[in-house]
DNA sequence: CAAGTCATGTAAACAGTTACATGATTGT
DNA sequence: ACAATCATGTAACTGTTTACATGACTTG
């Protein structure tokens, strides 16, 4: 049910519509939640039923209309009771960890092809991070905005995206580099272990 | 269908029985793919009416009877397929992410818990991998291993854990820092980010 | 004798994805 | 005209979790 407390989450730091919640979910969210705009849309219906938000019909010149939700008290109590309890294990399925196990009956250009992918498109999403922390902090250093008052969660959560996204890129790039050089089978020296695990 | 080509991965490495495989998901694969022993064992039903594993019933003296699955031809083909398809995007669900987020509605306490938790359980985890590098290594370098002829799949997904969780550890402890810091309102100077990320 | 591990399954409920459906407005 | 963005929804299908169900053997 947490996708239910991720729509509550966003709508406590302001009124939002599906529409802009869906956006939420595909940008400072992304790495640790996702949600389709059908999915939105229905857990708002149902969270509306439960009196824990409560939407009202916008009309809009240029625009089409459009359904703003607020939190509601009990929405408020609901969210409050949701950061009481522990949270459950990460749900985390990566196809591309199945490839890679699975690299001794595989195709290894396309694993590694897969693995360059994955690689770039984490640099890309950490500029996009980036700019996303350069919105939120405005002019301000990370120690004046931490201690300014305004909503924080977003901005860590941006933070740890990008740390996560710099992580597997980093990981990513060496393996592909570790089963290249042993596709080649040359004798160049193994590239490094950048990670220090100790091998 | 991706747990369907997890459990053909698995079995590409050497027969295995549901109970085998359950317990794959619960240690080198878990941080990338998860499995419930209930979804496995139906699953695996379905794959041997599908031709692609073959199943059969072993006596054990002192144990129960268990029933072993072997990869098929049409099985082998299929997980070469597998893995010359573009993965998909990984599905991420973290609440403790959703936590963080709503940190500003939250009972911040609980948050840094649950963050401090999460840190020293990364760690434990990394010990944990690290021993299972050690039994797939042997007494062979991260290099002679990579040589050596032997299935290097599981090595390298392991790896990616120990990264994948040694990061996991830093954010948290970090993050859970710079909660309480905030929380005691000291002056003292807020921890310094271990990540750089150009904060 | 209790707890833990080995071992396999079914059924109901819930969550998530894919496909379908519509329509306005803006910029090129 | 066409694509992109804004904006919201339903229905069918698939996949996952939770609850239920059972039973042998091992170790402390």
């Amino acid at each position: 049910m947490a996708l239910a407390h991720s729509l509550l989450a966003a709508l406590a730091l302001g009124p939002a519509s599906g529409y802009d919640l869906s956006k939420v979910f595909d940008s400072g969210m992304s790495d640790f939640w996702r949600a389709s705009s059908q999915q939105i849309y229905t857990e708002l219906h149902k969270l509306d039923d439960r009196g824990l938000i409560e939407g009202t019909l916008q009309q809009q010149s240029n625009r089409p209309q459009k359904r703003v939700y607020v939190l509601t008290d009990a929405g408020r109590t609901a969210l409050h009771e949701f950061t009481r309890t522990a949270p459950r294990r990460p749900v985390i399925r990566d196809e591309m960890m199945v490839k890679l196990y699975a690299v001794d009956s595989a195709d290894v250009e396309a694993v590694i092809e897969d693995l360059s992918a994955r690689a770039a498109e984490a640099h890309s999403r950490v500029q996009q991070l980036r700019q996303l922390v350069a919105i939120f902090r405005a002019d301000k250093s990370h120690e004046e905005f931490l201690s300014s008052g305004g909503p924080i969660g977003p901005y860590l959560t941006c933070l740890l995206g990008i740390a996560h996204e710099l992580d597997n890129a980093k990981v990513c790039a060496w393996i592909a580099e570790v089963l290249r050089a042993r596709e080649d089978g040359s004798d160049e020296p193994p590239p490094r272990d950048p990670i220090n695990f100790g091998i």
